[in-house]
DNA sequence: CGATTTTTTGACTTACCTCAACGCAGGTGG
DNA sequence: CCACCTGCGTTGAGGTAAGTCAAAAAATCG
């Protein structure tokens, strides 16, 4: 257990890096002095464990910065990443006590944490918050939706290409993308959270992984970074329809 | 394609079987009448499509009657459900113009159609509707999560012993499950629509009912009532948690 | 009562899993 | 500074759960 200290810088709400994304992206400045007044900053380091499934949870948060995973576990050790969530998005249930499942810092990571109840009761009294919140939940039932397609149908090489160009599109978040520009970035997962999220084992993550590199899809440059020559090759090995989809 | 006469009543918004279970359940009276002005019945037969995804669709509804299903598709054939719809539940997206899934009525289908621009309005005028839908798109959610789970994790006898099991719940909404009664009730999905339910081929759901059957702890009579005579057994084979869990 | 659809069952194949060994950093402490 | 861990990641050999292909059996329907 490393004894670094993180340190991200504690923002102002109008300097923050999610201000326009997260739950608070359509708040006007009244609506934001009030949230500033009950949010507080959290930071945990990769590895450390958030909170824990069952566990009492008075506190709904938005990442600021770094990565966390939302997984189950069954009883005799089988998991299941079910979430992941990157900076601006939103962790916790409003009108629950306790977290559904296990949330994990994967990276580094900042949360923006609001205490529960006066969170609860301005979503009643500012439509805002609320608004802005199911417009990201709707989001990330569409995310879901897509992830089970790749749990229930891709095969595992399909699943990885699909799982990198999910990273690539969100960490990158440059729109040459689509053009066939070369791509590059950092896995913010280890090849045992890879298979967590890919309902596979990590052997056959690795092999994958291995074989998009022999085949030249990818390029590994130690064992995280990521550099892929051309984008539309990679989407070719997604299995996923050639034209865009996805209209807003 | 069977030229049946599909005849669900036509309701009062007072006298609908899901008044408080819908995304009117908060409504009041004066809403409710709001509500009831651009709404609008609509019936399929089982099998019919309702949207094809890509379409557009200038509508958002509740299901009143029947089972509807939202799947997916992939360019070569391979088909996954991602969602089941049952009476209550919400179809479609509010600011979407065009539908993402194909949606299919899976038995006889009442729906309760809404314009969509004048619901979008009530959305932002009344509370009560956004509240409700968000409530709502949060137990969706959480129950694609537990579906991930199963897509990822669980064996082919697991996940027909928890779809059995997931189906029992909606449809004996009789809460007599929990202690060891029997428990009966109609499939109303064929083996191929399980299939694409469980992430299977539909060979290997019919010979896993086969051997649930074999093991008594399903009955079948005819294809598609099933009888469960305990629901502790069938809980067994599911591999989740034997505590309860969901606390609400 | 045939025709068609849905479901079951069987024989064989395969993609992924399991178990096991090995490689490679990066830190730690003698 | 080098030996030694420890945590990740890779690779190999062999097994198995579920898929594929094929055909028969049941149910449904005109």
């Amino acid at each position: 257990m490393p004894k670094t200290q993180l340190a991200f810088p504690q923002e102002q709400c109008s300097e923050c890096p999610i201000r326009h994304r997260a739950v608070c992206a359509r708040c006007d400045t009244d609506e934001l002095e009030k949230l500033e007044s009950i949010k507080y900053y959290r930071t945990f380091e990769a590895g450390q464990t958030i909170v824990w499934a069952g566990d009492k949870m008075d506190f709904v948060a938005s990442v600021v910065h770094g990565v966390a995973s939302l997984t189950q576990t069954m009883e005799d050790g089988r998991r299941q990443m079910v979430g992941l969530l990157l900076p601006s998005d939103f962790l916790g249930r409003p009108n629950r006590e306790t977290a559904a499942y296990d949330v994990t810092a994967t990276t580094d990571v900042q949360l923006c944490c609001f205490r529960r109840a006066p969170f609860q009761d301005m979503m009643l009294t500012t439509p805002h918050v609320g608004q802005r919140l199911l417009e990201m939940t709707l989001d990330e039932l569409d995310a879901a939706r897509e992830w089970m397609l790749l749990l229930g149908r891709k095969t595992a090489r399909e699943k990885i290409a699909s799982f990198l160009s999910i990273i690539a599109r969100r960490e990158t978040s440059v729109q040459n993308i689509g053009g066939a520009g070369e791509v590059a970035f950092d896995l913010p997962l280890t090849r045992e959270a890879m298979a967590d999220y890919l309902g596979l084992t990590l052997e056959t993550v690795s092999r994958q992984m291995s074989g998009l590199k022999k085949d030249e899809v990818i390029r590994l440059e130690g064992k995280r970074h990521i550099v892929i020559p051309d984008f539309e090759i990679l989407m070719d090995e997604t299995g996923d329809d050639s034209d865009g989809g996805m209209p807003e």
